[in-house]
DNA sequence: GTGAAAGCGCTAACAG
DNA sequence: CTGTTAGCGCTTTCAC
C-alpha cells in the first residue's frame, strides 16, 4: 500500500484530479483511452482512495451497523445470532458495504455505543435486532433519525421499517402438523416471554389449537430462554404432565428437551414427538433428524440489507415492512411415516415465492 | 440528532471553532468557564462531531477490523468464533473503538474485502484470525502494511505480531491428567490438520506421552474438524480400537464423541473418559460435567485489542507476541474422584498470572 | 487561554 | 470528454 493521493495519480497520468475521480467512480464520461491509462497507473501503484476523505465529500460511508442489544449471553447461547450475523455479513460483501458490529452487553455499553451510532459520518444506516419492549436502545436509535431497519417485529408501537419471518403461521404449521398426526397432549416450550418471536409463536400455537377445537392445557406450556439447558430443564418438569408431543420455539431447546426425554428412559418420537423451529444450516441437529420449521436465514440477511439500502436511498418514510415465509421440514422426531417429504428442500430459493411486502400506511414515524 | 457543525456550536457559544474542538477532544487548554458553557450547548443541541471529517483531519478512524478467513461454516459450527467475536466486541466498547466484521466465505469475498481493508482512512488496524498455511488473505493483508495482530499462532514464517494461548502446554496438561489417572489407551480427536491450533495440541499430546514413556498408537488418533458431528463420526471408528480415554481438541467434538459412546451402549467415564478443550462460557456443555482445558477467551479478546492498539500507536516493528495460559478444569468426564477441585474457577482473573509476554527479536518484518 | 488559517483527500457542480 | 473551483467538517500549528 502506498500513501498516494488522487492528485499524485492525476499527475502521473497527466490528467486532472476529477478525471481520476471519475474513473474510480465508474463515471461514463471518460474516454476509453484515458480510462485504461489511469486504471493501469492505479493498478501499478496500488493506490486506494482514502475512505474518510471520500465519506466526507460524498456524505456516504458505505458502512452499516448491526446492533444486537442485550445479547451478552444469547449471542453464543442461541445459534440464531451467529447465523444472522453471517447472513448479513454475506449480504454486505455482495453490496460493497462494510459491516460494523455493535454487541450491547449492558447499560454502560449502551451509553458508549449510542453516540457512536448516531454520529453522522460513520454509518449510513443500522440494522437493529428487535429486543424486549423495554429496550431503551432501540428507542434512542430510532430517535436519532439514522436510517434503520429493525430485525424482527418491533414491540414498540411506532411505525418502523422492519423485516420479520411469519412466526405466527410458522408456529401454526408446526402445531397443525402435530395435530394432524393425531397427538393429543401437545405441549410447547416457548422462548423468553418478552420477545416478539415468542409472542407470535405462542399465538400460532393457540390459533392452531383453537381452530381444531382443542382445549388449551396451560400445564403443558413452559417458558425457556432459547438455550439448550433451558429446554432440558423445563422438559424435566413438563414430563410429569405426560405430553405426547412438544412444539419447541427453537431447535436448540428441542435438543435440550429431547435430552431430558432420553434421560427419563423415554423414546422420541414414540413417547414424545418433537417439532422445533429454526433449521439453521450446519447444526449438529441434523443428526437427530429433528422435524422443524425452516427459517430462511440467508435470505433474511440479504433482504434486510436490501431493505436498509432502500431506506437509506429513499428516505425513512414511509416505513416498509417485509415478512418472509417459513417451511415445515419433516424429519424423524415428529413420527410421520412420510419421512423426507420436504427434507431435501432447504435452500433459500424455496422461499422466494413465500415472501410478501406490506407497505405500511404513510403515517408519521 | 441534528445536522449542526462545529462552526454552529462555536457561534452559539460565542467562541471559535478551535475552542469547541478543544473541549470535545478534552484538551486542557480551555478555561473552565468556557468549557462548561460549550459542553452545555453541545448537550442541549445533541451535537455529534462528524466522524468522517474527524478521521480525515486526524488520520485516525478509531475503527478496527476483525477478519475471519474462510469461515463460512465454522463461524457457527464452532462456538469459539462467536465467543471470540463477543470478547473482542467487549474490548472495543471499553476502548471507544468501533468494530468492523469481515467474514470471508470464499475467494470472491476475499477479492472484495481486501481492498476495503487496505484502503486508508477506514481502519486503524486489523485483527486477523490465523488460518491454514495457504491462506492468501493473511499474506495480502500483511503486505498492505496496515497495522495488524494475528489471532492464534500464524503459520507463515514472517515475524508478525500475534496473540495466542499456550496450546502445547494446555494439551500436555490434559493428557498428563489422563495419564496420572491411570488410563492406558489414551486416544485423541484432533482439529483440522492444517491449523496451528491442531499442530500445537498434537504436540502437547505427543510430548506428554513421550515424557511418560508411552508408545504412540496412531490408530487411537483421529482427525475431526471442530464440529460436533465430526466428533461423533470419528469416535464411531475410534471405538473399535478400544480407547479408555480421549483427549478432544474442542468441547464440541468431545460432546459429539460422547454421543457416539452412549449410542454404543458405553458409559462415560467408566468405559471411556474424556477431556475436552475450550470451556467457553454458557455452553450447554456444562450439563455434561465435561473436564476440559479452559481458554481465557474474554481475556484473549481484551489483550488482542490492547496489543493492536499498541501496534497502531507505536508502529508495527518490532513484532510483539503474547501467549496466554490455560487451566485444567476437572469435572466428571475424566473420572477423577476429586471432582470440582478447580471447577468453580472460570473467570479471567485466574489467568492474569499465567500470561507471559515475549518480545520478539527486533528484526525486519 | 483563544482565534485565524491552513490543510486532511476526495466529490461534485460548473464551465468549456 | 476534461479541467477548475468550491467545499465536506474537522484538527492542528502558529500567533497573540
Amino acid at each position: 500500500m502506498s500513501d498516494l493521493t488522487l492528485e499524485d495519480i492525476a499527475k502521473l497520468a497527466g490528467v486532472s484530479r476529477s478525471t481520476v475521480s471519475r474513473v474510480i467512480n465508474e463515471n461514463p464520461n471518460v474516454s476509453n483511452k484515458v480510462r485504461t491509462r489511469v486504471l493501469k497507473i492505479i493498478q501499478n501503484t496500488g493506490y486506494h482512495p482514502n475512505a474518510a476523505a471520500r465519506s466526507l465529500a460524498s456524505q456516504r460511508t458505505h458502512m452499516i451497523g448491526l446492533v444486537l442489544p442485550r445479547t451478552t449471553s444469547s449471542f453464543f447461547t442461541d445459534p440464531y445470532f451467529p447465523h444472522l450475523t453471517q447472513g448479513i455479513a454475506f449480504a454486505c460483501n455482495n453490496n460493497d458495504l462494510t459491516l460494523s458490529l455493535f454487541l450491547v452487553g449492558n447499560r454502560s455499553d449502551e451509553e458508549k455505543i449510542t453516540p457512536r451510532i448516531s454520529r453522522r459520518g460513520l454509518l449510513d444506516g443500522t440494522l437493529i435486532q428487535s429486543g424486549p419492549l423495554d429496550d431503551s436502545l432501540v428507542k434512542r436509535l430510532i430517535e436519532s433519525k439514522v436510517p434503520c431497519v429493525v430485525l424482527g417485529r418491533p414491540l414498540i408501537k411506532q411505525s418502523l421499517s422492519f423485516i420479520d419471518v411469519d412466526n405466527v403461521s410458522g408456529a401454526k404449521t408446526a402445531v397443525n402438523h402435530l395435530i394432524r398426526l393425531g397427538y393429543q397432549r401437545i405441549g410447547m416450550i416457548t422462548g423468553s416471554r418478552n420477545s416478539s418471536v415468542t409472542i407470535d409463536r405462542r399465538k400460532g400455537y393457540f390459533d392452531a389449537m383453537h381452530e381444531t377445537g382443542r382445549v388449551i392445557d396451560e400445564s403443558l406450556i413452559a417458558e425457556g430462554d432459547f438455550t439448550e439447558s433451558s429446554g432440558y430443564i423445563v422438559m424435566q418438569t413438563l414430563l410429569s404432565q405426560k405430553p405426547d408431543a412438544i412444539f419447541a420455539h427453537s431447535d436448540i431447546m428441542a435438543i435440550g428437551a429431547m435430552r431430558a426425554v432420553h434421560e427419563a428412559g423415554l423414546q422420541v418420537p414414540q413417547d414424545v414427538a418433537f417439532v422445533g423451529y429454526d433449521d439453521l444450516p450446519n447444526l449438529s441437529v441434523s443428526n437427530f433428524g429433528l422435524t422443524t420449521i425452516h427459517q430462511p436465514i440467508t435470505h433474511f440477511g440479504i433482504k434486510a440489507v436490501e431493505l436498509l439500502m432502500d431506506v437509506i436511498d429513499h428516505g425513512i418514510k414511509p416505513a416498509r415492512q417485509l415478512i418472509l415465509g417459513t417451511e415445515l421440514v419433516i424429519r424423524d422426531t415428529c413420527g410421520t411415516k412420510y419421512r423426507g417429504m420436504l427434507s431435501d428442500k432447504g435452500t433459500e430459493q424455496d422461499f422466494q415465492g413465500a415472501l410478501s411486502i406490506i407497505n405500511a400506511a404513510k403515517q408519521e414515524v
